[in-house]
Parts: structure tokens; sequence; C-alpha cells
DNA sequence: ACAAAATTTAACCAAATGGTTGAACCATTC
DNA sequence: GAATGGTTCAACCATTTGGTTAAATTTTGT
């Protein structure tokens, strides 16, 4: 979250919060962030000054509960399966409480074209990290240590499995028909099993 | 594609869908759907009644474009293994066509809660499919064919790795810092690493 | 050839939307 | 306790947006 705020500027960044993720920059009304948070339209422009610069926090607010994961669990001093072990289960932790964080970030990153995700890409000092990671890999595939694969893939690989149960939760329940307790049962065993194939598809 | 249609019709539906796929329904404005299509702006409404109606079209097509190929992979006769390869190879396939069709479909499906894809997977005949299919990775667990598995995570395994790649194309090239033309390769040469990576994972 | 039907256009409309304003309210300080 | 500066609100404003209309143009059936 960012900054310390008052009372009113905490309740229109939790509102905010709530219909951004929900609804996305183009389909949330101004007045129905302002109902939300219990206030007067007219204060949102008094602490934010403009739908658009309202969002901006909210949105960045959402990167950075997402990219120091990334860091955090890729820059360790561990190995190349340990480091994706930590990974899928950070990530999966995060998720199982805020689920609609990718979905809301992918569709307003795809909006946005390019800009605004490398400024923070390049504050929050994404690409180096990547790109030693992505040596390890290279190495750790050359040692025998891991099936040798290419780092893009790899990653694709961990990020996908993590990540597109959230995004695609809604089709998919409908289409196979499974009740919501199945589904939230399969999300939550989901970090043992995405380890387990990991390390079976890794193997040298 | 749906129905015959004169060339003001054909004109609207390739313009809307342009529009639509890339700013959502939201964000989409009829003006900008109508200057696309270099037709007034009446004309939308004297062939679709309604942006409501028009965009429910565009989202048919869209969801009917993804739906028979889940559909034909999983229902033909084949083993549980070669069912998969199918899944991917189509799937990726499509999508190298087509790389906005699922974060279009998932972000506006999150939005209109159930209704719209409950109709379109009865009329597809999905549940059915994915049953029979469920039952199959279950048999084939038990005989052995592949690792037990729960055929959900299964199922989400697959499609996560087909299909992820191509909504966080934008979020993954910045981060990682990858030139288009590095990341068009890694998605070209996706099927056959989702496919022998699949099939190390599940090894009995 | 001509009338009826379908298509296209420009001008228009009402509602919604992001944003502003000036007055009122409140808390702190002198 | 009045002045001060920040906060809140109701009313208002300009623009945008989805949608309409009535007339003009083209197409079609006879």
């Amino acid at each position: 979250m960012s900054e310390k705020a008052t009372p009113t500027e905490e309740k229109i960044l939790r509102a905010a919060e709530k219909i951004f993720l929900e609804k996305g920059y183009a389909g949330t009304r101004m007045q129905v962030v302002a109902d939300e948070a219990e206030i007067n339209k007219a204060m949102l422009h008094y602490y934010f000054r403009s739908k658009e610069k309202l969002f901006r926090v909210i949105l960045t607010d959402a990167v950075n509960e997402v990219l120091p994961i990334l860091i955090a669990s890729l820059s360790s001093d561990k190995k190349v399966i340990p480091k994706l072990h930590d990974l899928v289960s950070n990530y999966t932790a995060l998720l199982l409480k805020r689920p609609q964080l990718p979905l809301f970030i992918m569709h307003e990153l795809s909006q946005n074209q390019g800009k605004f995700v490398t400024d923070l890409a390049l504050r929050a000092n994404t690409q180096p990290v990547m790109l030693t990671f992505f040596q390890q890999v290279v190495e750790a595939g050359e040692s025998g240590e891991v099936y040798p694969i290419s780092p893009v893939q790899l990653l694709l690989h961990v990020l996908s499995l993590t990540v597109f149960p959230f995004i695609a939760r809604p089709m998919i329940a409908t289409m196979a028909n499974l009740p919501d307790e199945l589904f939230q049962q399969v999300l939550d065993e989901r970090t043992q099993e995405v380890i387990r194939f990991l390390d079976a598809g890794l193997k040298p």
C-alpha cells in the first residue's frame, strides 16, 4: 500500500481498489467509487485530482504486490529448483488471497502499451534479476542439474502453471461444471501439484 | 464468424471485433467502431440495435473460436496423451494467429458473472465431454498409462501452459527485457516444448 | 419505368460522466 | 474566540456517449 494516509484517503483507496479491480479502468465510474467509499464525489478529486491519477496509484500498488515476489524468489542464493518452488508457493499464497490481481494487471497493461510497465520494471530492477536467473538456468542445464531448457520457456512454464488457474477460473468452472468448493479445493492443492509436476518435467 | 452478411454488416463486424478485442466492452466507443468500419454511426444501430447486442455477437464468435477446439481435441477416440498433444498444438496454432482472444474472453467473462458462459457451454455441450475426459484420465491413472493425477489439475496444467504465454506476453517481455522477435520465436517453439514438458510430467 | 423496400446520412437528443466551484464545516492556533 | 487552513458537500458545468429521427439515396420487384 502506498504511504500513510488520512482516514478519508484510506477509504478512497480501498474503494477504488475494489472497483477498479472488479471493473477495470474503463468500466469504473467515479460515482461508484465515491459511493463505495461513502463520501462525496468531489472528495475523489480533492485527494487525487483525476480518475487517471487515482487509477495509477491503484495499478502501481497492484504491480507492487506482484513484482517483489518474483524478484525475491529468483534472486535468492538457492539453486534453480528451490527458486522455482519458492516462486510457485509464494505466488499461489498471494493469489489465494488476491485472486483478481493477475487478470486486472494483464488487462490494464495490455491497454497501456509499454510505457507504464517499463517504468515499474526499471524501478523494481527486474531486468538484471531475470538475466542472472536465465544464466543460472543455462548453467544448471549444462551441468546436468536440470533438463536443458530455454530459460524463457521455463519461466513461462512456472508462471503459467501458477497464475493461469486464477485467471481462467470462471471459464473453466463453467465449462467443466465444477462447483465452487471443488475448484477452491483444487486451488488449495495447487502448490504441491505444480511443484511435483514441475520437478518431473525438469528431471535431466 | 456468424452467418452470411451484407458487405456493410461484414465491415461492421470486422471493425467491432478489432475494437472490442483491443479495448474491451467498457473501453469501446461506438463512434470508434463506426470510424474503423468507415460508415456512419447510425448504421451500427441499424444493423445491430445496440452496443450490447453488437458486443454479444463478437463475444459469442470469440468463444466459438475457442470452445470447438477443446471439444474436438478431448472427444476424439485417442488416448489421454495424444488428446493433450492435440489440445496443445491446436490451441497454440490458433493463438499464434489470434493472440488477443484469451485475454479478451477472460476479461469479459469475469464481468459477466455466469449467465452468458453457462448458455454457451450448454449449447456447445462441453460439460459431458469434460466429464468423459475426466473419467478417462482417472482410468489412465489407475491402469498405469499416466501418472495418477487429478483430472482437473491436469486440465489446468495443459491450458495454463498453452494459453498463459499469450496473455502475459506484454508483462513478461517487459520485465525480462525480451525483444519482440525473441518472444515470437519462443512462442513458435512453444508447442513442442510444452508437449515435451507435459509428457515428462505425466510419466507414471 | 416506377413504386415499394432497404440502405445510408446528417442532424439531433437525453442521459451519463469526469470534473469544478463556492459555500459550509471543522479543527487547530494565537 | 476569532482567524486560519484544511476538509466536506450540494449544486453545477462541459463534454462524451449511446441512441434516434427524418429525410435522402439506392436497390429491388413488377
